[in-house]
RNA sequence: GGCGCAUUGGUGUAAUUGGUUAACACGCCGCCCUCUCAAGGCGGAAAGUACGGGUUCGAUCCCCGUAUGCGCUACCA
C-alpha cells in the first residue's frame, strides 16, 4: 500500500517572493495530490549560498497556509524524510556523491571559473557549442590525488555517457528524446562543498520516494542529466509532467520587468486568494469535456484537476481576466468576511471604519463596481463625507423649487421610517414622485445631491441605506430651506 | 549558433475514438434596464484552427517539412 502512494513535491528556491509562476506549480502539484489521495511535501532548495535571503522561506510558507496550500511534510510539518532543507542535508549529499565517485559515474575537476570562461570564450570564437570540455577526465588518479592532498579548489562533475540518446516520457509533453553528446558534464558539487540543484534534487526526490515531478517548463532539458543520475545509482524514475510557462503580453517568461511577479503584490492590490487560485488554475489547464463554468473553488478543482488537460503551450497571464475574476469573488464573497479583508483598504484610504456596521452596508452597496479591493476608497468616500461640498452646479440643482419640494416630501416620509433598508427606501421615493409629480432626473437628482454631494453612485436607494437613517435625516435637513 | 518544446479569434481555453454553421469566457462594440455609475439581460465584430505538403471519402485532430515564438545551453534554481 505503502509503495503505491502517490508523493509529489513543491520544491522552491527561497527567493524572498513566491513568483506566480511558482504558485502554479505548487497550486498544480497541491491539486495532483489532493486529487489522488497523496502526499504533499515541500522542500526548500538553499543550496545557493550567494541568494541567501533572510526571512524567504518564513514568507513562502505564509502564503503558502494563506492559499490553504496545506503541505504533510516539510518545514514546521515535520515528516519522516527530514530535514526538509537542502542545506541541512550536505552530509548525504556527499555521501552520495562519493558513491558516484567510486563507481566512475563522477569525476573531481579542478578548473576554476576564470579558466572555464576562457574556455567558452574560445570555444563562442571559434564558433563551437560552450559546454565543458571534458579535460578533467583524463587526469591520472595520482594527479588527482595530488590535487586533493595539497588542497586545490575543485569540484565533482557528472560523466555523461558519449553518444547515447536519452528517452523519456513526460505526462504532459509525451516522449521526448535527448543526445547526450549535447549534455553537459553536469557539476554536482560546487566548490563550497554544496550540491547543484541537479544533485540534490534527484537525491532527495528519491530518498523523499517522490512519485510525481510537476515542475516548470524551464527544466525540461536537464530530464537527461537527472535520468542518467538515477541509473547511476541504480534508482527508478518518477514520473514527470513539466507545466507550461506563464508568460507576459508579449510572450516572454513573465518577468518582473514587466509587471508584478510575487503573489504577495496581488494579495496587497485587493486581489482575492480564491480569485487567484482559480485564475491560476485555469492558466493552462482546464477540466475539458465541454466545461463552460469558469468559477472553481479550490475543493472543486481538486476533484476535476488531472495533469492530462495541462496545455503543453504556454500562457499568457491575462490580467483583465483576473480582474474580471476578481470582481465576481467580490459580488459573490460572504458579506461578513469581505468586510473583514477589506477593512484595511478603507483603513489606507483614511475611513473612519469604526463602526463595522456601516462600513458593510457600505460594502454591501458598493462591491458591484469593485474589481480589486484597493479600488475601495473611490467607490466608499461619498460616504464618508465629514460634510458636503456641493459644487456651483449641484446648489443650483438643489436651490430648484421642485427639489426643494422633493426633499421636504422625502423627510417627512423617511422621518416615520423606523429604519432603512435595502429595500424599504426606494417605495418612498416612489411616493415622493406620486405626490409631487415630479420624476426623473429632477427627482432623483437633488436627493442623491442632498445626500453626497456626488452625481454619481449606487442606485439611491442603496446610497440610504448605507448612509443610516440618521444621516440621510440630517442631510435631507441641511438640503431644505 | 546548437538542442528541446510549442503554434485554434487580441487573451485564456473547448471541440466524444478524424465527420461541428469551430464552442465558452475575458476584453471590445451596440442595444435594453436606469437618476447616475456599476452590475445584469440581449446581440455583434473577431480564428476557417501558423504555413506547405501528405494519409483519408473526409482532418483543428494522424505523419513530414518550413516558419515563427519561447525555453535551455552557469560551481542559479
Amino acid at each position: 500500500m505503502e509503495n503505491n502512494t502517490v508523493r509529489v513535491r513543491f520544491a522552491p528556491s527561497p527567493t524572498g517572493y513566491l513568483h506566480l509562476g511558482s504558485l502554479r506549480t505548487a497550486l498544480f502539484n497541491y491539486l495532483f495530490t489532493r486529487h489522488n489521495n497523496g502526499k504533499f511535501i515541500l522542500r526548500i532548495e538553499d543550496t545557493d549560498q550567494s541568494r541567501k535571503i533572510e526571512g524567504a522561506v518564513e514568507n513562502l510558507i505564509n502564503i503558502l497556509n494563506t492559499f490553504g496550500l496545506t503541505y504533510d511534510e516539510g518545514p514546521g510539518a515535520g515528516g519522516e524524510h527530514a530535514p526538509y532543507f537542502q542545506s541541512e542535508r550536505l552530509e548525504i549529499y556527499r555521501k552520495y556523491c562519493d558513491e558516484l565517485l567510486a563507481s566512475g559515474h563522477a569525476y573531481y575537476a579542478f578548473e576554476t571559473e576564470e579558466e572555464l570562461e576562457e574556455m567558452r570564450r574560445i570555444q563562442q570564437m571559434q564558433g563551437k557549442q560552450t559546454m565543458y570540455d571534458r579535460r578533467a577526465r583524463n587526469l591520472s588518479e595520482s594527479e588527482v590525488k595530488a590535487k586533493l592532498t595539497s588542497g586545490v579548489p575543485h569540484v565533482v562533475r557528472l560523466k555523461i555517457p558519449l553518444d547515447e540518446e536519452i528517452k523519456f516520457h513526460d505526462i504532459i509533453r509525451g516522449n521526448v528524446k535527448i543526445e547526450t553528446s549535447l549534455v553537459d558534464d553536469q557539476v554536482l558539487l560546487k566548490s563550497d562543498g554544496y550540491p547543484t540543484y541537479h544533485l540534490a534534487n534527484v537525491i532527495d526526490d528519491h530518498l523523499m520516494k517522490i512519485t510525481h515531478i510537476i515542475r516548470g517548463e524551464e527544466w525540461l532539458t536537464s530530464v537527461p542529466k537527472h535520468i542518467i543520475l538515477y541509473n547511476a545509482f541504480g534508482w527508478e524514475v518518477p514520473q514527470m509532467a513539466h507545466v507550461p510557462l506563464i508568460l507576459n503580453p508579449d510572450k516572454t517568461k513573465l518577468s518582473k520587468r514587466q509587471g508584478d511577479v510575487a503573489t504577495e503584490d496581488y494579495l496587497e492590490k485587493g486581489y482575492l486568494k480564491e480569485a487567484l487560485i482559480n485564475f491560476m488554475a485555469l492558466l493552462g489547464w482546464n477540466p475539458g469535456e465541454g466545461e463552460t463554468r469558469e468559477i472553481f473553488s479550490l475543493d472543486e478543482l481538486e476533484k476535476l484537476f488531472n495533469l492530462e488537460k495541462v496545455q503543453s503551450s504556454g500562457a499568457v497571464f491575462n490580467i483583465e481576466k483576473l480582474n474580471w475574476m476578481n470582481g465576481e469573488y467580490i459580488k459573490n464573497y460572504n458579506l461578513d468576511r469581505l468586510t473583514e479583508l477589506s477593512i484595511p483598504f478603507m483603513q489606507a484610504a483614511g475611513f473612519d471604519i469604526r463602526d463595522r456596521e456601516k462600513a458593510k452596508r457600505v460594502l454591501h452597496v458598493i462591491r458591484t463596481a469593485l474589481n480589486r479591493l484597493d479600488e475601495i476608497g473611490k467607490h466608499t468616500a461619498q460616504f464618508y463625507k465629514e460634510k458636503l461640498e456641493f459644487t456651483p452646479e449641484q446648489k443650483n440643482m438643489l436651490e430648484e423649487e421642485s427639489s426643494q419640494k422633493v426633499l421636504r416630501t422625502l423627510l417627512a416620509k423617511t422621518e416615520k421610517l423606523e429604519m432603512i433598508t435595502t429595500a424599504n427606501f426606494k417605495p418612498i421615493i416612489q411616493e415622493v414622485q406620486k405626490e409631487t409629480g415630479i420624476k426623473g432626473k429632477n427627482l432623483f437628482m437633488p436627493i442623491r445631491i442632498a445626500f453626497v454631494a456626488e452625481d454619481h453612485g449606487p442606485e439611491l436607494g442603496w446610497v440610504a441605506y448605507a448612509l443610516g437613517k440618521a444621516t440621510v435625516i440630517e442631510r435631507l435637513k441641511c438640503g431644505v430651506h
